[in-house]
DNA sequence: AATGAATGAGGCTTCATTCAT
DNA sequence: AATGAATGAAGCCTCATTCAT
């Protein structure tokens, strides 16, 4: 992991720090983030939050931008950690690649809340200070995510007359949109908690949908 | 129209403006909010860009928190007019339908390009000042949209096996990626100009494959 | 002037208050950089000295470098002024001519001693922030100072044996030290008051020494 | 010597480092105080420099005052030997012995230069914090300098009408505007080396102008 | 109504000094 | 003795809002 050595060196005084106060300054910050923005976000309310000193944050992490870019760098890697880790490329059927993504991306959020939710914060980052080297990063990840998922894909399950390039733009922007929706749930006052079964369940409506559309059409039943 | 008339007594110093002033004043808003977010957008910017006294603004709206309100709602109701006024409720086709949506969004964001992105960057304002109070508000334009949109469609044509309810989702959710996709593309270096039709043909492309997957096919070619 | 029209058109806002806070806040800037140097100097104290809220200062001047060289530049405006528009360039005579500035610089010590003790420690001023601006100030004006006093002076009075070039050097170089002993008699404990025909008389004393060493000695004893 | 005592109980902790990490400490101290000043030298830049532990500069110089205060004690006694210590007193002839300090002077400059500019700066020192301490030493060092330099002048040589009280000064103040000019000039981008020679010859240049102006004219020529 | 100066809280950041280990 | 994390006051600057004119 090159960014982890970079990161160990360059911050190593964060990474001396006991885990525990790592854990609290990281939630801390990733917090204010993805709440208020990167230039709404106060250095104030984050040392407040982490219990921490006014001037360490600047002793750890030099300032807010750079601390904004590593934890972002943090993020990144962690994710990729457990998605790119765990992700079975023997598994040719896009939908099905797809279902395990999903199912992935489940266990991060449940795990790592506050990570994902600072990640998906960052990638709408607006602000001219961390823009650039937030798209210069991103590029990288979303093309090498992308190859991935859609790499050694077995298109001979699917209908002749679908335009498959045009098909899969659909099926991201649904699993996206289905993203999106379950995410505004948890927001809601009703919300208790995260039921993955009832949620995979859903989606999985959702990819027996396209299976039904975009791929032919078997004669037996036996069609999944 | 409820709004205007709240507007007008409440905002009455702001309408009593000439017209140009008004609209100066609008525009720079606008731009303003709608380029650096609720809490970054600096009102000297906005007095400056309008060329007006920087106690106007707060004569004429209070405070900040109700000038960006003020946007919105007025914004939301000029958009409201736009679509909800022109659309052809007799067209009972969904895909047809949606196809005039399309067409009526690019009408207006050539027309009302300012408004347009100003209502698109308020739907991602995460700011606690505003937040609330434009979900309250988003809620209702949301849902009536979309009571409209799907008000009287004509399910007929659709397969028998497929989840209407999850088909209209999964139109929602491409034609809300594609437009997304088509913003961005005028933020790249390369974009010269908005071309309407390629954008039309393209999204027909999407129509027409979610005719040929959703709708029963007709045996004789006269598909469309 | 060109400083005062660019001034006037950049810095309208200051130029635009009451002449009595116009002057304080330049007194109070003054005495703080010169005091306390460029960046030591506390843009707190200023405020505070001068009466004045917190933001004006940024209102009036931007930051805290634009303040510090709008002082520059008005200074030395003011200074010229007071030198260059005063002197009597129809004397040929060096030392006369050197006597008639000593005169000029003691009227405005006594006349503007803040602004003139601000210039003296400007021009110690080592901070890579105001550097390379003072310098391109100040090279124009040390230039066309020297000019100004070398400018047409009759080398027939001197001595053929004597090195015109250094013996200006020394002339100068015991004209500064001069002034210098004579800025660091004010700060004595015993200082009471600025006695200028005694300072003059000393003054005299140099330069009849100068008179007695590099000019010509005439037979008969009129000498002066 | 009086200092070296006292400094050797204070400072103990600081003497009885190894000769080698003194040293550093010295060196990285009078750079930083030479280059920033006092309130802007950075106890954090020294220790790296010096690379040290933060809290060691503490342990051995309790504060920054006192670091700054031991270096220019330490400094002035350096000094003083050099100088004091090798001067010729039997040397009578007063510009003769100004000779021999402006070539001590470069011996000084070119053996400790850290030091000569960490002293150099010292005397432009102007906060309030160390100001008055650095005067009382200063008061006394000069007063005993000068004693010195004056002490046992031969004045039959020196013309009868020359007064020689001022005619001091003027070998005191160009002696010192020579020194400043020799600085600056190591500062111009084409500088490239110290030429010891040629300025002794430029510096002669000067002293034979004063040999010519206020000793007595020998009729024959062997004047120097 | 119109102007823009005035206010002061809060923003990020630096830094000498202390202190637990 | 040695380390470097911790502290918090003070630094410059921004900005929504108020208010005298």
């Amino acid at each position: 992991m090159y960014f982890r050595k970079k990161a160990n060196s360059i911050f190593s005084k964060f990474f001396n720090l006991e885990l525990e106060k790592q854990e609290r300054i990281l939630n801390a910050s990733m917090k204010e983030f993805a709440q208020k923005g990167f230039k709404n976000a106060s250095t104030n309310e984050i040392v407040k939050e982490a219990d921490i000193a006014k001037g360490m944050l600047f002793h750890y992490f030099n300032n807010k931008k750079d601390l904004f870019l590593f934890l972002y760098d943090y993020s990144l890697e962690a994710l990729e950690e457990e998605f790119f880790g765990k992700i079975d490329l023997q598994e040719r059927d896009l939908l099905k690649r797809w279902r395990q993504l999903a199912l992935l991306k489940i266990d991060v959020i449940a795990k790592y809340p506050e990570m994902f939710r600072f990640i998906m914060a960052a990638n709408f980052e607006n602000d001219g200070k961390v823009k650039n080297e937030l798209q210069n990063r991103n590029k990288d990840f979303i093309t090498s995510s992308y190859a991935m998922i859609y790499d050694n894909i077995d298109h001979s399950k699917w209908r002749n007359d679908i335009d498959i390039k045009r098909a899969m733009d659909i099926i991201n922007w649904t699993i996206e949109g289905f993203g999106v929706r379950q995410q505004e749930k948890t927001k809601l006052p009703s919300f208790s908690e995260f039921n993955c079964d009832e949620i995979m369940a859903e989606m999985d409506r959702y990819l027996e949908l396209f299976r039904n559309c975009f791929y032919k059409q078997q004669e037996d039943a036996s069609s999944q």
